[in-house]
DNA sequence: GGTTCCTCTCAGCGTTCTCTCAGCTACGGC
DNA sequence: GCCGTAGCTGAGAGAACGCTGAGAGGAACC
C-alpha cells in the first residue's frame, strides 16, 4: 500500500518508515502539517497517519481540511498519552482511528491494515502456521480448534512470529516490533515472553513450535 | 551497489573497502562526520555503513541530520561493545540497523543485504550448492532435505564456503570474513571448525566436500 | 479499597559455544 | 623411504547465551 506519515519527530518518523517499508508499503513522510496537506493532494495514498501536534497545522486542521475538500483517504491519528487534546475530537474530525502514544509497531500496523480495509468488509486474513491459528480481528488464538488464552503482548509477539514463521526473527527486531517504540529496557523481556508462549503453545507432537537460534533470536517453526 | 562508509579508524576503513568492493559493491569512505554529511547529501548511496565515535561530528549527529532533512538512506550504524552510548539511541535517532564491534565481514555482508532489501520485503537467496541448502533467513542449513543443526559460527563459515563454492579461499580470507576483524589468533581455529563442518555436512557420497587444497586454505568441491 | 492479572526486572543456573593447546597424522619433497 | 611441515583432532577452560522462578510495580476490574 501506498502510505503518508506526517510526523514531525525525526525519530519516531524514522522508526515508522523502516517497519511500514519492510512491510512492504510504500512511505512517504512529511514533517509538518502544511508538506503533509500538500502532499496528501497531490499524490493518492491507501491510509494517511497523523500525528496530532504539528508545525505549522496541526492534525485536525489537516483532517479538518481534507474532509472538507471531499478527500476520504483514511485517516489513523496519534495522539500524546496525556491527551492535551480530546481524542473524540480526532474523530470527530473525520479520522477513521487513534492511537496513543507510545505504541509498539505491530498494534499499528494492525490498525493500518484494519482502516485500509473499510468499505471492503471482509476480516483480516486470519494467520495459519500448521495448526495455529490465529485470529486478528476476534483477538483469538487457537491450537487443533481448541482456544489458547493469552495475554495481550503475548498475543502480539505471536502475531509477528507468525507473520515471519519459518524465518529466524532477532531479537532486537522482536523488541522493535512488539514493544513500544520507544521502550528502553534489555531484550531479556523477549526471552521471558517467548518463555510464556511456549508453555501455552507447544505441545508434544511435532506441530509449529517456537525454536531457539542460538546467537540471533527465534524462528516460529513450520510443523508437518 | 553504491556504499557510504563512514569509519575514522583507518585501518577498519580500509579493511572494509576491500572486502564491500570484493563482494561487488561501489565504496566511498568518508573519514569524519562532516565529510560523511557532505556526500550522504551530494551524492547518492543505496546504503549508509555509520561509525558513531567520529572527529567532528558524530554519528548520531549525523544521522538525525540526514533524517531531519528528509535524506531516508538506509543506515547501518556500528557501536562500540561496551557501548558508552546506548544501543537503542542508534535506531532512536533514525538508524535502520547496528552492529557491535567487533564484528565479522560476513555478518556486515549480510546485514547490508538486509537493509537494502528494505521494501521490497522477499527473503533473501537460498544458497545451493549440489543438495547442500543453506537459508540465509530461516538460519537453517539441509543436505537431502535432512536439517543439519549448525552453531553460529559453523553457519557463517558453511555459508562464505557457499558463496565462494568452487574457490580455493586462503585461510587468512576467511579468518578476515568469518571471524571478528581484530581477531588476534592463529588461523589453527579456521581447521578446527572447518573439522566440525566435514563431520556435519560430509556424506559417504561423491556429493558437495570440502577439499583441503595444501599450502592455500580449502575449496568447498561441487559434486555430481 | 481490595484483588487479580499483566508486564517487566533481576539474579542464578545450566547448557552450549568458542577457542586454545598439544599431540598426532599425512602429504610431498628429496 | 625419510623427514619436515601443514593440517587434523580430542580434551578442556572460560565465556557467552538463554531459560526460569521470584517478585515488584501498575493497571484494570470489581
Amino acid at each position: 500500500m501506498r502510505l503518508l506519515v506526517v510526523e514531525d519527530e525525526v525519530k519516531l518518523a524514522s522508526y515508522l518508515k523502516r517497519g511500514l517499508e519492510a512491510d512492504g508499503h510504500a512511505v512517504d513522510i512529511a514533517g509538518d502539517g502544511e508538506e503533509g496537506l500538500w502532499l496528501a493532494r497531490n499524490q493518492s495514498y491507501d491510509v494517511i497517519v497523523l500525528d496530532i501536534m504539528l508545525p505549522k497545522r496541526n492534525g485536525f486542521q489537516v483532517c479538518a481540511d481534507l474532509r472538507g475538500e471531499s478527500n476520504w483517504t483514511p485517516i489513523l491519528m496519534l495522539t500524546a498519552k496525556d491527551g492535551e487534546f480530546d481524542i473524540e475530537e480526532a474523530l470527530d474530525t473525520g479520522a477513521d482511528d487513534y492511537l496513543t502514544k507510545p505504541f509498539s509497531f505491530v498494534v499499528l500496523s494492525a490498525r493500518i491494515r484494519a482502516i485500509a480495509r473499510r468499505g471492503a468488509p471482509e476480516r483480516p486474513a486470519v494467520l495459519e502456521v500448521d495448526d495455529l491459528r490465529l485470529d486478528p480481528a476476534a483477538h483469538t488464538v487457537e491450537r487443533g480448534g481448541t482456544e489458547i488464552k493469552v495475554t495481550a503482548k503475548e498475543f502480539s509477539l505471536l502475531e509477528f512470529l507468525m507473520r515471519h514463521s519459518g524465518e529466524a526473527v532477532r531479537k532486537t527486531n522482536i523488541l522493535n516490533a512488539v514493544w513500544d517504540w520507544d521502550f528502553e529496557g534489555d531484550s531479556n523481556v523477549v526471552e521471558v515472553y517467548i518463555g510464556y508462549l511456549r508453555r501455552k503453545i507447544d505441545d508434544p507432537f511435532d506441530r509449529a513450535s517456537i525454536e531457539t537460534v542460538r546467537g540471533v533470536g527465534y524462528r516460529l517453526r513450520v510443523g508437518r
